[in-house]
DNA sequence: GCATATTAGTTTCAAATGAAACTAATTTCA
DNA sequence: TGAAATTAGTTTCATTTGAAACTAATATGC
């Protein structure tokens, strides 16, 4: 009785690193899982990508907002706000009025449609998170975002 | 005296979602970042990509191991871990072996080469590890290890 | 046994990504 | 002024990605 238990075949080196515990790894792991789950939702629903999304996101929030502004508010690319804003223009979600006083820039609304549209993710968004987060206490949930926040800040020095 | 402090120009619309403390935006934000700096240095110090690095830490845990275990362990997808074990098989990282039993099978391992830049990778991802975690106290790591398992688990599900 | 299904791993191809080059407009300062 | 530098935003191009098709080997069921 009382069997030495298996463990799973074992490096004998004692400094071998765990992935399954390495912060960048798990932070990886998760954000790909939630990525794809939101980007599948997004696209099947709303036809609309996660870069798309967040631009939409941020014009909901910030309107008439500059392709500056709205990198600034969505962690995207410049590049990525660009095809994003060109593609949803196409789509009829966001206009662009050129600046008079300043013709590079060019200020972006939802439209109407554009407005439509996010009103009906947001609270597709929000469940999602909602159910995500549900077995978390709320306790857990503020510190997740204080500690990621932290992080972040921590990350940009590094 | 006692100016109303100035907010960033506001939605009028009460439903607009923030996506500064939306999960999934803070999490993809934060893992670009760390994933940028990890890729970095990888590449510039030891020549590899982290799809490789992962491979090179799950062989060095867990050796003597297949494709599909790599998969499981790495959370790469099998075509990442048939390309990585192409490249590290070049650069003389790793090896494979043809299992005799059954021929679909090979058996991958670090070569000494290979398990000597392991030796060397694993205390700079620690490094990196520490100082990015240094300003997060030892019981908010447990609960971010813990919550993270959690929502991980939680997301594959949804 | 032998046709069919399954499994391991690789290759192909189309889409996503982002660094660098580019265009157009404005600012700087000699 | 007006030449050089800066800024906003777009386009190009080479690399990365992953789904789907494919190859080779083994397992299953009639």
């Amino acid at each position: 009785m009382n069997e030495i238990p298996r463990n799973p075949p074992r490096n004998p080196d004692e400094d071998a690193l765990d992935l399954e515990t390495f912060f960048p790894y798990q932070i990886t792991v998760l954000t790909k899982q939630v990525s794809n789950s939101l980007a599948k939702t997004y696209v099947d629903r709303f036809g609309i990508t996660i870069p798309e999304w967040r631009v939409m996101a941020a014009l909901g929030r910030y309107p008439n907002a500059t392709a500056s502004h709205v990198v600034r508010h969505t962690g995207l690319d410049k590049v990525q706000v660009s095809r994003a804003v060109a593609l949803l223009a196409d789509k009829g979600h966001v206009a662009r009025r050129p600046d008079p006083e300043d013709r590079r820039n060019a200020f972006i609304n939802l439209t109407t449609r554009g407005r439509r549209t996010y009103r009906e993710i947001v609270p597709v968004a929000r469940a999602y998170e909602e159910r995500l987060l549900a077995t978390i206490t709320p306790e857990q949930r503020r510190m997740l975002n204080a500690v990621l926040d932290e992080l972040t800040a921590r990350a940009e020095e590094l």
